[in-house]
DNA sequence: CAGTGGTCTAGACCACTGG
DNA sequence: CAGTGGTCTAGACCACTGC
């Protein structure tokens, strides 16, 4: 008989499930549709809830499953949508979409810090917006901008002038980087999640001359955002 | 006395080791330094392997560790700063470092054959290549044309001539998208990672004329790799 | 209040790497 | 071969939501 048999000996249990609901999700679900319970799914599937919820993890990851503590498990909409274009909110019309949370003059993360080229201590104007997009809530902003960049304000200045200050440098274009992390504690409350919950940071500079004067720093929810980076978002699903 | 001493009561385990060992890594590890193994520093924190694991999964993602089954777990180097222009290897120079592997004519995915507006079944050229930098295997990439747009080859065509046709539309600009994935099995494979290992997912579309006869997929490795899309990519950490 | 997902435990076995 | 990280189990308790 045949010595070899080899294939689809060891593909990890949590691995398989997925599959099978992530079919399950396509072809017997419905948008908004809630899931049974994870321990009844566990028991269905004769596994471990520990394993069942590996599963769902990575369908949570890819933007497959919605999951809410206290309510339950629901299919998620296609992701949305989010233009990223090279100023953030240059676009006309866009501007609104971000509405102020907060402002202050305090000290900036290291890491911040030190793209600005300035001590960990030193205090720069810090401005935390948000971004909703139908109806929920898409992305958390920390804008850190330079005292010397916006005028004629000793202590914390209004969150408009900073703006009106960093509005002025738009058009310069900032390089720009995309990398995953993970929601820190305050973001994590902005965007309705829990702390740790995947996200896309976008850091963006914006420079004066050879001087980096801005930081911003986006937190996109990676469950429910794509990032669109051309003139078109018509990549609908 | 106070009846509310309410704060830092309830902060999960795994997020406080979190921090703990996140400190531990910027002051008493250098890069590629091995950690202690998980059973041990999971004794050494009193909590059980899984807790301990939790954290760890996230410093992982955040792209501070590197963990090798077999090998043990190393403080990661920073994230590779990979540039991710408008075209995708329009950068002079640049074109050299993605190397092709297969090639091949068959149906794509369903979701692909959707942007290139065509049915399931039909055929259609498929190229996967890999791109490594600095010595590691940093995205794989997945290649979708239009036979129409590959000229005088039935059957599978040579890597080259799909390469060649695809060279002529680069310049048209493409739209992008990026978002979070999980590594298929084939492309885990290419990036040296296990299937399931959190992947930056961006998507191009090239069109001529109305239509788009070209979609590129390309899977980067989410824990190492920052895309840079301005000009600059010298936001070295 | 009952029901949900989130956290945590203490074990076990497996797959892989390197000497 | 010994040692590592990866998977899996069967249970427990907690935090949150809604009725």
């Amino acid at each position: 008989m045949g010595i070899t048999q080899p294939e689809t000996v060891q593909e990890p249990k949590y691995w398989q499930l997925k599959s099978v609901l992530s079919d399950a999700l396509d072809t017997e679900f419905a948008v908004g549709e809630i899931l049974p319970n994870e321990r009844d799914l566990a028991a269905r599937f004769g596994v471990a809830r520990a394993t069942l919820r590996q599963a769902l993890d990575q369908l949570e990851l890819e933007g497959r499953l919605q999951r809410r503590r206290g309510v339950g498990t629901t299919v998620a909409p296609p992701r949305i949508g989010v233009p990223v274009a090279s100023g953030p909110q240059t676009w006309p019309g866009e501007q609104e979409l971000w509405e102020p949370v907060a402002c202050a003059l305090a000290p900036a993360p290291a890491a911040v810090a030190r793209l600005l080229g300035i001590g960990r201590a030193e205090p720069v104007h810090t401005v935390r917006r948000t971004h909703a997009r139908q109806g929920q809530p898409v992305a958390a902003q920390l804008l850190y901008v330079l005292p010397a960049f916006v005028p004629a304000c000793d202590g914390a200045a209004p969150a408009g002038a900073v703006l009106a200050a960093l509005g002025r440098l738009a058009p310069a274009t900032g390089d720009r980087t995309v990398e995953l992390g993970s929601a820190r504690a305050e973001d994590a409350r902005e965007l309705d999640r829990l702390p740790g919950a995947p996200v896309l940071l976008v850091t963006t500079r914006y420079t004066a001359g050879a001087r980096t004067v801005a930081v911003a720093v986006d937190t996109y929810r990676a469950d429910t955002c794509r990032l669109t980076l051309g003139d078109a978002e018509l990549l609908a699903s």
